[in-house]
DNA sequence: TTTAGCACTCGATCATCCGGAGTGCTAACA
DNA sequence: TGTTAGCACTCCGGATGATCGAGTGCTAAA
């Protein structure tokens, strides 16, 4: 356990590391309002602070930074909820008063913001339609040949994907087969349809409809949804901004890797309640072992929706995107719990 | 006028710089098959083509670099009409004789694998539904005051957008209206459905459906296509491999551009048909002074439906891009075709 | 007209040299 | 005993200067 004065030194070299981007010093630490001892004495806690692992030492004779393990400290037990500015939440309730009425505008919008206002980069994942349930199915014809299926589901989110229509089905098959499996599947959650769909329509089907082998060819075509949620990326040139990102090579990487969306998604996919931060090496990932990613689910109706998150290099303002955070979940799950009704 | 041994000079000057982004001197230039002459000879040519504004030398004692105008000339005269790697045309093949049944997929795998062989960053406009025609159109009610609109082109586009049903319209006054729309408006472009709608259909409209005007207000609303064409990129990490870009400020002002959608569209956009190839500060854009943009429509049937282009350094392997383009257009209006009949 | 030779230029690289920031240790002090 | 002032030492980073090599421009010879 550190002492009091411990604390106050190890939130100060946070801090101070934080907002400069350079080892911090034992009389930078001393002049701070919060600690009053000499700069001697800092210096002694700081070796005692590295020896326990909280701090490191780029070189001898240059100042401390924080360890891994120093920011996770600072996270857990130094961090004060510190209130948002003013202008930032103002910038998030006007965000969510404006008139935005798709789903996808909405989380594009979210994400452009939240990558603003922390100058780190933001990723939304979701939302997951995989839970949603079954609204409507149409069919339209485009050729003889050619189809469009779209699938409605309760929260308006709209799938489409195109279809070929087997040799022999007439139109008017396909017809009674929507409406069957509308009258049968609405309601249910997507992932349940095909699910039913086998065990308890194929009976009906191949009662009421000719050709049912081929249609069922087809409708295994329309049912099959992209399981996985979209990404929506922003501000991924922060990066370019930040000191430790200096050097193209290591841009690089990272830039390389926000461009792989199941990487992206496996990196910060999460089914933890609330707001999760991970540290540094924390991430499994080698290109993110000097970042931090800090994610929080968004819900509706208590149903986890999707993922929202900052990626940004170890030494970042954890307090402030932790606010942030709460903020932006709470609002974007109300905006969403409103368009959905 | 050059001569030919001035165009032999200035063609290996652009093709060694192209490949090895470094200043070519007289000797490197005098030791390719291609010429002839001495080192000597060729400081001598090299000093008049300088003159004449072709070469640029980035210091007293350097070797010399294409200017804009050198590139130009390069891309307009000098340019052999070079084959493509087998391995690359096999590549794109490849691609178009895979399943690709979406529209979206197939643009963002044709940007992918333009980026992949280039090494540049590729981008892909459009297509644009704006002249496609109305195949159908359906809303399905959501609650008792939300709906989602879907509109399906004859080129298989899905279109949605949710709308908000008007207090005091029945759900069967709807349905009227939707029948009405399509009986009266199919077959007809996008762009001359609101026209249409104003001149024709006002009357009619008011005479069998009930709340005419809430309902107008609502198909305004139905009709709202995003006339801009999506814009997909891919490669956008490839610039930072570029040496010009080694420096992270440079990097960043055009990694930033790009994530500018409406800039990328601005700049991209091109009406001509066929190949189109700028220079340096051919583009407007200052960020893209020392970049090339080589830009293509791709048509189906003849009718011009998006962009796909290369942006790049200046020094570009123009050669291969412009082959690639030549190829990847013909492929993909082709695969477009065939997708929609 | 072409080429060989030569002096000259200039950037890149490397070694060297401070200056400053910061530490660790010791001794004095409360 | 804990805290602080003082001091020698370390190390990084920027400035300076020497050297090297690639490349040019000019001149004179072929």
């Amino acid at each position: 356990m550190l002492s009091e004065r411990q604390e106050s030194i190890l939130r100060a070299v946070v801090e101070e590391y934080i907002s400069h981007a350079e080892p911090v010093g034992s009389r930078t630490v001393s002049k701070r309002d919060d600690v009053t001892v000499s700069a001697a004495t800092v210096r002694n806690e700081m070796s005692d602070l590295e020896e326990l692992g909280f701090l490191e030492q780029p070189h001898t004779s240059a100042g401390r930074i924080p360890s891994h393990l120093g920011y996770r400290y600072y996270v857990d037990h130094l961090m004060s909820p510190k209130q948002l500015e003013r202008s930032d939440l103002l910038a998030v309730r006007r965000l969510f008063t404006s008139h935005m009425d798709a789903l996808e505008q909405t989380i594009q919008q979210t994400a452009f913001i939240l990558s603003k206002l922390t100058n780190y980069t933001s990723i939304i994942l979701g939302p997951e339609v995989f839970e949603n349930r079954l609204k409507h199915l149409q069919v339209i014809p485009l050729t003889e040949r050619m189809a469009v299926a779209i699938l409605v589901t309760d929260t308006g989110h709209v799938d489409q994907r195109r279809i070929t229509v087997p040799e022999g089905v007439s139109l008017s098959s396909i017809e009674q087969m929507v409406n069957l499996l509308n009258s049968k599947l609405a309601g249910l959650p997507l992932h349940e349809l095909k699910q039913r769909l086998y065990r308890e329509l194929t009976d009906e089907l191949s009662r009421h409809v000719e050709n049912y082998e081929y249609l069922m060819a087809m409708i295994d075509q329309m049912l099959d949804l992209d399981q996985e949620g979209r990404i929506f990326t922003s501000g991924a040139t922060n990066v370019l901004s930040q000191p430790e990102f200096r050097d193209v090579e290591k841009a690089k990487v990272l830039m390389e890797l926000l461009e792989q969306s199941d990487t992206v998604a496996r990196l910060f996919s999460s089914d933890k309640e609330g707001i999760q931060v991970r540290i540094g090496q924390e991430n499994r990932l080698e290109a993110v072992n000097n970042c931090s990613i800090i994610s929080a689910t968004y819900t509706i109706d208590g149903r986890s929706l999707g993922t929202i998150g900052i990626l940004g290099p170890t030494r970042m303002d954890y307090q402030k995107v932790i606010s942030l955070l709460e903020v932006l979940t709470v609002d974007l799950s109300d905006h969403l719990r409103r368009l959905y009704r």
